[in-house]
DNA sequence: ATGAAAGCGCTAACAT
DNA sequence: ATGTTAGCGCTTTCAT
């Protein structure tokens, strides 16, 4: 910056104010000193002003993600470039992988780097390490998962009555004998898909006693090998509900290696790529993550504007897409 | 920091030693600076740190693809990540949607950030506005696309060599009337798996003269049209060579109108979620996005660490993963 | 082994 | 409308 006020013949705070666009620059001042930023290829250094300046916005923000690989977490992540970048905010994004450790090690790289704020799943069973931060006034939003031991905004779907939707689907087509495959309990949103499964089947009034509830797959192979055994068995279920995608693929190889795909009835939760392509169709509980990734950047704008009003839990609604797979019949 | 030297009753350089984990600091000192900035929830400014720091450097780097949200490109990301934060290094992503605007906008944004490097496909005719900044000792890998007007190390797929493989493979299966199907011909990469395809055609001694070949499909609506129109022509081809994620889906699903899945041939460039649970399982030319990060990652790494060789072009090799759609014969 | 002073690139506050 | 000085949070250099 000295080097371009030397050039252009001018003080320092002359060209702070061509590049940041104040008021009060003459015409010919302003087309000086950008000639000499230009023929210098001046770049500010955004990090240097921020030191001094009085809200001391880096213009950052930190998504914290399962793993950025994971096609859901792109478009959440995406919806929330979008918001970001028109306010000329840049994303940080990284993944997790279920790592608590992880968790806290970006967390701090992230504050390291002077994040304006943060929008986290989180893998830790409290969050209340952040205390001090939000303290401190850096705005929190979680997404997909509720915080424990903190107070903060969050974006989540809504587990339980997606799959109690699932769940009254196939009662509704006849079902009874509905067998519940799920992911490691130790992740809140399946235990709350769960609860939406048994919930919807108590108030259907089938006794849930008889009723295969599988649990802690995750992975394709464990559940693909869990859903053998259930066909397998000498009372086999006659539909299927599956809380995750791997489980849902898991059940999918399953039910075709016994050539049951067409009799046996299946509803996913999560939504599959191509699933309208498959024979037949795979009827899921789409969940929105575009519409998550909108909402938890808005209210961490809104955040950072000066928003004050007290922490909420936005439940973003889940949808049923029938194709096929959950419209069989019992008796196929 | 100077609030924790003054509760820890020492000097602001003191701390910064701990903090840094400098040599010749005492045991007594450490855990006193250390406790003081626990209870303070000290977090060191890496920004500040930088601005004296010899190296400047940030430990953030910048990475611009199509989309966050393209599975593709997650998988890349991912792999950056991988090796980035090995290093304690932050990934800043962001999407370009093909719009050469946004990719200086974007870049200039990451600079005035002071990322340490930048991972980049672009979309701009010339990257020649990055020579300043590449003079200026910042290294610069290109992937998915070589650069233009400007010379820097980059990742590509091997786009040629990957089309002439599908393209032998249907030759090999009988296939002479094989049509084309490619996306925008502005694109680098599309030019290049058209160019594979005719060579083959060529070595192989088939005319291309009647071979049908369609470009600018940019989405699987358009390729599905035009994939209808060749199938209704008087001439259908007996094989189809799809360049593009989406205009494969856009010629499965045409093939599917006309029940003719099982009876056309179909290979498709870069591989897409379950097509191996497809009835007939997709055949595709798979590129390998982690291979592509992984390596674009290194190189980065290495030019940060002084290496001076000069620039190369690494090709990442495709691979064919035959399913059943491709190995369909031309009289089923 | 520890600390004081200067300075990184910039903006705030206050001149002029 | 423009320039000057101080200082943001840290590391460097140089003393002690």
């Amino acid at each position: 910056m000295r080097q371009v006020a030397a050039l252009a013949g001018v003080g320092t705070k002359t060209v702070s104010r061509v590049i940041n666009g104040e008021p009060n620059v003459s015409s010919a001042m302003i087309a000086k000193v950008k000639q000499a930023a230009d023929s210098l290829d001046y770049q500010p250094d955004l990090h240097a002003g921020n030191l001094r300046r009085a809200d001391g916005r880096t213009k950052t923000l930190g998504l914290l993600v399962g793993s950025v690989a994971n096609p859901f977490y792109g478009t959440l992540h995406r919806a929330v470039e979008e918001a970001a970048s028109a306010r000329g905010i840049a994303v940080f994004a990284s993944s997790l992988d279920d790592d608590p450790d992880r968790e806290q090690g970006l967390v701090s790289a992230f504050l390291q780097r002077r994040v304006d704020g943060l929008i986290l799943t989180t893998v830790t069973k409290s969050q209340a390490y952040l205390a001090p931060e939000l303290r401190r006034g850096t705005p929190l939003v979680f997404i997909d998962r509720e915080p424990a031991g903190i107070e903060a905004d969050a974006v989540v779907s809504d587990n339980a009555a997606g799959s109690a939707l699932a769940t009254r689907h196939l009662l509704e087509h006849g079902h009874r004998r509905i067998a519940y495959l799920g992911d490691l309990d130790s992740i809140q949103t399946a235990r709350e898909r769960r609860r939406g499964f048994l919930e919807e089947l108590g108030r259907a009034g089938v006794a849930t006693r008889d009723i295969p509830v599988v649990v802690d797959l995750h992975d394709e192979v464990a559940a693909n090998r869990a859903v053998l055994a259930l066909l397998d068995s000498t009372d086999p279920p006659t539909a299927l509900f599956t809380s995750q995608n791997l489980v849902t693929i898991g059940a999918i190889t399953a039910l075709r290696a016994r050539a049951l795909q067409n009799r046996v009835a299946l509803v996913g939760f999560d939504d599959i790529s191509l699933a309208d392509l498959l024979t037949p169709g795979i009827t899921v509980i789409a969940q929105n993550p575009q519409r998550i990734g909108e909402l938890a950047a808005e209210r961490l704008l809104a955040r950072l504007d000066g928003d004050r009003t007290p922490t909420h839990s936005y439940v973003v609604p889940t949808e049923l897409i029938a194709r096929g797979s959950g419209e069989i019949g019992p008796h196929a």
